[in-house]
RNA sequence: GGGUCAGUGCCCGAGUGGCCAAUGGGAUCUGGCUGUAAACCAGACGGCUUAGCCUACGGGGGUUCAAAUCCCUCCUGGCCCA
């Protein structure tokens, strides 16, 4: 892979606490030598608009944006997906000379690209059949993780599932320790990326959650999940997890009423931020700032040492 | 006014004499997770000077060795009759 050739930058924090404007405005000030990065496992859906707050078409003209429309939502995405995406586009931002910022709260997306994580590849028939082991004693696997691979057992809960499934896939299938791919999410390296974080006070941010899903409502939202539950394919097992959308779905698809389903998916969308928000806290490399001004400072900094441009 | 059913911890809702600080779900908090990550998993969740103690099941009183559970009464709500 090529290394990227300027340095870049992150904004990260918890959904709604404004860092999409804020960046675009960043990028605005910069004058086309920033272009931005999206960092949203939900973003990358294809007609998934409103629900993921994507820029419009205005700020879209206004400013480059990548990584976002990139399958439809009846594709499953994945963060290797993501990974390669992100590769290939800061290649080509550094290659016309301008910064990347990437904004998002994707924690995981955004580690495998900061840190350049190393995931394993998969091994579908090998799953297969590990879930259908997990299928009558989970116990059982974990068992057989501890002996293969302590380490990545020491790092799971035994009941994940998932998690576990996915490490002995991987042990199993490489012939080489799940955890030999990397350190662990908890091993934070040197800073390579200077990480803005942007944060409020849950008091406003579960304000602003609320009111800011009620708008996409009366904008149409119901209808944009229609949309794309009748056209082919539908939604994926992922695009479909989506918050907001997922909730919708049940009153589209099942019969609960909506009123409870609104209800519901603002306090996902609450939680959502506070899960983002210890993701990111946990991160110690990341500055963090209350207020948009100052966040807006730091990232202008970076970016104009990093890219050798001076702003007025 | 008469009858009847109900009132449980932040919310919903089990529990009908001791094993009840009280099942379960939701909310909330905390933590974990390198190919579903807006997903997934786990722990905590009345208070405290925490092998124990205190306060709690609408209020008050009573029966009992022992009550959220039984009796009396009051308050509140639903339904039925007037």
């Amino acid at each position: 892979m090529t290394q990227p050739s300027t340095p870049s930058v992150a904004l990260v924090g918890p959904t709604a606490s404004g860092k999409s404007a804020l960046a675009h405005e960043v990028a605005l000030e910069c004058e086309g030598n920033v272009e931005l990065l999206s960092v949203d496992a939900m973003g990358v859906y294809r007609g998934m608009d409103l629900g993921t707050a994507k820029p419009s078409r205005r700020e879209r003209d206004e400013v480059s944006y990548h990584l976002l429309d990139l399958v439809s939502p009846s594709e499953e995405f994945t963060v290797s997906q993501f990974q390669r995406e992100a590769r290939a586009a800061e290649a080509r931002i550094g290659d016309a000379g301008h910064g990347a910022l990437y904004v998002g709260g994707t924690g995981l997306y955004g580690r495998a690209v900061i840190d350049d994580l190393d995931i394993p590849p998969r091994y579908p028939e090998i799953r297969r059949t590990l879930e259908a082991r997990a299928a009558d004693g989970l116990h059982r696997l974990f068992d057989e993780l501890v002996e293969l691979d302590p380490l990545a057992a020491s790092r799971l809960e035994a009941t994940n599932e998932r998690r576990v499934v996915r490490a002995l896939e991987v042990t199993l299938g490489s012939q080489r320790p799940f955890s030999s791919y990397g350190e662990g999410l908890l091993n934070y390296g040197p800073v390579r990326v200077v990480q803005v974080g942007l944060d409020s006070d849950f008091a406003v941010l579960d304000e602003r959650i609320e009111r800011r899903f009620r708008a996409w409502m009366d904008q149409g939202l119901l209808g944009e999940i229609e949309g794309l539950l009748r056209a082919p394919g539908g939604f994926g097992r992922t695009a479909r997890q989506a918050v907001g959308y997922r909730e919708l779905l049940r009153h589209l698809e099942g019969a609960a009423p909506l009123e409870a389903c609104v209800t519901e998916a603002v306090t996902r969308s609450r939680r959502l931020a506070r899960r983002q928000r210890s993701w990111f806290r946990r991160d110690p490399r990341v500055e963090w700032f209350a207020d948009v001004t100052s966040a807006k400072r730091r990232l202008l900094e970076v970016l104009s040492v990093a890219n050798g441009f001076v702003r007025d």
